[in-house]
Order: structure tokens, then sequence, then C-alpha cells
DNA sequence: TTTACTTGCTTAATCGTTTAAGCAAACTTT
DNA sequence: AAAGTTTGCTTAAACGATTAAGCAAGTAAA
């Protein structure tokens, strides 16, 4: 009798709210104090599932929650806690297979431990990757992960993270300058396989269509073919090791170079899967049999090495690997305090996937 | 028992005296405030360029602020004005050109505007799309973009923020029983002119290989391909129109199931590109002859299309105006205070690019 | 029976910014 | 000179959630 009382006497009250709320805003804790006739303060720590909440308490709250239909305020709560559960993602562009498989697999890593994503694109641009960090500074995030971009030299606005206290995580392209984390791939190594593969299959002049110097991971794969070269007694001729900004047109132009040479590359490693592309299609345009007359490899195995004619071999970076360490390395951050952290640094090893555009069959 | 609360509360003043110690607190505008001897609202007022603030304050404030390293938190003002200047984007994938390019338009327009976007993926998972709503809602963002999962049929979750007062803009696959805003291209006629194309290259046997008819894009299409028929004479076949999910493994299927039939099609329009590839692959691989044999046509002009051999024949949807537009649609939403607002339904004309898989050049 | 601890709440301050309201002082107008 | 207006600020109350501190009332231990 008494418990039913009650009961219809709650229903008043809810029903009464009910209609306050359809003219107007969104629930708030306060709403369901005021339901239970009980303090906010007491509604969060059910919420929460504090212990010292009774049982009873809780399950009143969860029920009038519901029914209110209460979805917290996330920006109260992130600005009471200092901690906004946002993370910040910074690429060159999200259009390319690798970054966007990275992309994924942070965001499954993160989401289970409670963080959202906030992914910006730099396009490649200095100035949008400056004004990206403004933004996700601006949105109180609580760490970055970022991929730099091609043009990006000085690292004036990376360091104004550091300076923040906010963590940040470079992946791929990341500059060893910086004192922060950085997970990618061993690129001086993948080198030495492409061009290990490249004589095996009979090639004794390998060009290389390389990136910038000035970039890390391009020039560890420059100095990778280098040594590759010399190890195996090849002779390092200047002709055969330009830089590109590895574009599709650029990859173009950097082949009809090539072909220019009186004495032209039997074979040609391209420090970027695009930039490979393009220069396939030169060689398909003047008809150049691929692998035959000269062997073509690329960097990053995009979806499309697979589907052109011939296809290209390419090296798988493991994406979703250095999404998930990633991840793993930005959580490890939340979960110490200490100010102090040893600098995680990891390199993964690759894969060299053989298709057609150096694969020359009669060797097989 | 004394002895040990004393001892609890003597560790509790010792972790915050570390924390003062080592964290360095950002500024806010009452240090600023503090510096100058005015008050907090003074120095908000004097950052927003207020016409009751004096020339000379204003400028002691944004030197100061300069001074100081100043930046404004967001959640606070986010939290005080019940506004966040965040937009949630949801789409399928991000790693197709098209999502790629009307993410890039949105943001770009949006940011001008001094919003913020925050990009979810569904990887085409109904489910995915319901955790990525919460996320966004919980983000407090102030509109949502979204494009639908392939496998989304049931709408209660955008029902969910209509009902929060949120505005949402479909584009691409949208739903037209979900009473919201909608940009997207005109599927009906497209078809149209991919038939009209493929009659005007002598093929008499088109065969369509579909999305999902529950889709609303894919459903037009489809009714397009069948009155283009109708309008050229040529009779509908039910064994040359087939559903698909329009991957290319599915692409592959598809295809192999078309060229089983006694009496083959001359020519294929595939509702999507990546299903292109598929049939383009089993066609080489079959080798028969494209267009001659079979004419190939796809829809979106993904940049492979362009770089596979042949190459394919595909519908440029515009992607950049779609962005813009939805981007547009939103900001009228937000400027408009009125409850009750026009639906905006966009539908733009999109563009039949020729390629190599359905020109026979002994026509031209 | 006194003392200590536990339970289950409440009170009130706080996060950083915005903004309505208010109030002197200076300046204009009549 | 009295009245009104403008200027340039201040005060204080939000926004919604969290949390340290406190306080009755009940339970357990000495």
């Amino acid at each position: 009798m008494i418990i039913s009382t009650i009961a219809i006497y709650l229903l008043k009250r809810l029903s009464k709210y009910i209609k306050k709320l359809n003219i107007k805003k969104k629930t708030t804790i306060k709403d369901i104090a005021n339901v239970l006739n009980i303090s906010p303060a007491a509604v969060s720590k059910a919420l929460h599932d504090d212990s010292r909440i009774s049982e009873k308490t809780k399950k009143a709250v969860r029920q009038i929650a519901e029914n209110l239909n209460y979805q917290p305020n996330h920006l109260a709560s992130a600005l009471r806690k200092g901690k906004s559960n946002l993370v910040g993602v910074i690429v060159p562009r999200t259009n390319s297979n690798f970054f966007s498989s990275v992309i994924q697999n942070i965001e499954e890593v993160l989401n289970k431990e409670g963080y959202n994503i906030i992914i910006t694109q730099s396009n490649e641009s200095y100035k949008k990757e400056c004004a990206n960090i403004d933004t996700l500074l601006f949105t109180q995030v609580d760490g970055i992960i970022a991929s730099m971009a091609n043009e990006t030299v000085d690292l004036a606005y990376f360091e104004k993270i550091k300076s923040k206290g906010i963590p940040l995580i470079l992946f791929d392209r990341g500059e060893n300058d910086l004192n922060v984390d950085y997970i990618g791939i061993n690129d001086y190594d993948s080198s030495h396989m492409i061009v290990e593969h490249l004589v095996n299959q009979d090639c004794k002049r390998i060009a290389h269509i390389g990136g910038f110097k000035r970039t890390r991971i391009f020039n560890n794969r420059i100095r990778g073919y280098i040594d590759a070269l010399k190890k195996h007694n090849l002779p390092l001729d200047n002709e055969l090791l330009i830089e590109s900004s590895l574009t599709t047109e650029d990859g173009r132009e950097k082949m009809t170079e090539l072909l220019a040479l009186k004495n032209r590359p039997d074979a040609v490693y391209v420090a970027g899967d695009y930039a490979a592309l393009g220069a396939l299609q030169i060689l398909n345009e003047q008809d150049i049999n691929i692998p035959e007359d000269i062997a073509l490899v690329g960097f990053g195995n995009e979806p499309f090495t697979s589907m052109v004619t011939p296809t290209i071999s390419s090296i798988n970076q493991h994406s979703s690997e250095i999404g998930k360490q990633a991840a793993e390395t930005f959580l490890n951050h939340m979960k110490k305090k200490t100010i102090n952290q040893s600098l995680n640094k990891i390199i993964l090893d690759a894969e060299l996937i053989i298709r057609d555009s150096s694969n020359k069959k009669s060797l097989s």
C-alpha cells in the first residue's frame, strides 16, 4: 500500500516534469534530483555508481534518467574535470588507404576507453596544419596524434602542443628532433628489402625516386637504398637518385627524366605509391615492358597497386598496427601521471609484397 | 585509527602541493584581470571587442593575453553559451574519394564561420552508426551532417537527433521518410545519361548491377535505368537487373553471373565504381574485349577509374558542391532561429565522364 | 555505555566564460 | 543648474557536472 502510494506520487511528479520538458530544454541531473527529491550531487554519484549511494536510490535515479531521456552534458563534466576525453588526429589527407586505416584503428582502441577522436586534414600544407593544431587546442583535446605534412619544416607549432603539457604522438611522418613519442616502420630496412628483391630479379641499374630528404622517413629510405647498393656491389649513380614530391604528377615527370637518360635504369624504386602510379603510366604510354625492360616497386601498398596493369609491387606498412600502437601510447600517457616519461619510439618491420611490376616470371 | 586519519589527511595535502608544483596552470581571463586590476567580465568583453570597453583597456588586455599566452577555454564558453561550435560528420568511410572530398568542403565552409568538425566513420555498419550518433550527441555538437550506411533501415537513431532539436542534414545516402534536409545528385537522370550513352555506342542488351533497392539513391538509379530502356525501346530483361552490395568482391560475383547467361549483355552499367572495378577484373581475366564485346560504366568517378586498364567511364557526383551545400544548409539552420523551417532538398545534376571502357573508337 | 566507524545523504564550492543588471562619473542637452 | 545620456566599468548569477567536506543516524566495538 505504502509502496504503491509512493509510486503514484512519483509518477505524478514525473509527468509534471515531462510536461514542462516538452516546452523546455534538455534534462539535467537537477531535473532528476527534483523528481526524486534528492540533491543533484546524489544523482551524480548514483550515475557514477558511487559506493556511498544506496542501491535503492541508484535504481530510482537510473529509472528516472531513462524516462526523462537524460544525456549527460559532456561540456560541463569536461570543464569540471579538466579533461575533455577528446583526442585530436592530424593527417595529411584521409583519402589514402594508409591514413584511413590508421585512423580507424586509433578510433577502435580509444573508443573502448571512452575517448572520442577529432580528425583533421592538413592537405600537406603547413599553414593548414598550424590551423588544425589551433583548432584542436581550442577544442581542449586531451592529446594529439599526428602525421606531419610534407611541407612541414618549422616545428614551432608542435612545440606549442608540448608546452601546453598535452601528449603528442607522431606516426609515419615524424621528426626526431622533436622529443616526442613516435610510431613508424623501418624505412631503412624496407629499402634494403626492395633493392635485394630487384637484385634477385637480375636488375643492375636500380633508380630511386625518393621523397624530400628533409623528411626523416624519406631520408631513411634514401640511406637504405644507398647502403643496399653498396652491399650488393652496385655503383651509386647520382643520375638515378631523384628527389620528388611523390605526387602522381611528379612521378610522371621524374620517370620521364629517367627515360631521357643515355643510360637508362632497368629498375625503379619509387618511395610512394602515388608517384609509382605516375611512373607506371609513363612506362605504359611509352610501351616499355614491365618488368622485363624496367622493373617497378612502390611504397605504401595502396589498394590501387593491385588494381592497375601491371599490378605494382609495394611495401605494406601495417597501418592497423601503427594505429593501435599510437592509441596505446596515448593511453599510457594518460594512465601515468608522472611528468617525466621515457620516450616511446616504436619501429615496426614492414613487408614487401611482390606483384607483376617487378616479378620476372622467367626467373621463378 | 586517529593516526591513520591524520596520515591520510597529510598525504592529501602533500599531493595537492605536488600538483601545484608540477602542473603549469593555463592562463584564464581571471589572470589577465588580476594583472590589469580590472574584472574578468571586462576582460571577456574586451576580448570580444565590446563597444562598452575603452580602446585603451582593449589594447592592454590584448597585450597581456598575448604575453601570458592566453587561450580561451572552449568548454567553458560552450557550456555558458549552450553552443559547442562543433559539427559532427558521419560517413560510411573516409577512404573513398567522394566522401573525403565532401568532408574537405564541409570543413572549409564551416571553418570560416568558426565551426570545427568531428568526423566519424560507420564502416557501413548500422551498429557503428548508432554508436557514432551517441558519440556526437555526447560531445554536444551543434549539428550533424551524415551519409547513411548501406545497412541502415531503422531510422530510430536519426529520429533521436531530431528529437534533441539538433539540425540534421543528410547527403548522398539519405532517406526521404525522415523529414530532413538533403543534398544529393539526380540519380534518376544520371541513369538516363548512361543508358543513352550506351545506346549511342550501339549496345542493345544493357545490364544493370544496382545497389540495394531499399536505399533511395540506388532505387532511383534502377528506376532511371528501367525508364531509359523503355524510352529507347529496349526490352527489360529481368536477368540483366541485379541487386548488389556494390563492393569490389560482389562486383566480381555479379559479373560472373552475367557472363554465365545464355544470352550475355553487351553493356553493363554498375551503380558503384568499386563494384565496377570487380566487374572489370572478371572481364579482363576472361579476355573479353572492353568495350567491343561488353561496354562498362561505373558510378562515382573514384580516382582509380582513370588508373585501371581500360579506364572506366563513370558519373562525377560533384562532391565539392555537395559538401559546400551541406555546410551552407547547416549554417542557414543556425542563422534562423525559427522552429519550423522549410525543408531544403537540393538535387544537383551529375556529369557522365566517358572513358575507354565504353568508348568504341570505331564510332567516333 | 561510551567511542569509533559506516552509511547515505546534503551543502557549497569549483571549473572558465558569458551576460544581464547596475552604478558611478563624465558629458550633453534643455 | 537640473535632467538626461553615454561611457566604462563592476557585481553576481548563470551554464551542468563534480567533489571535498560535513553531518546526522545507524551499527559495531570496547
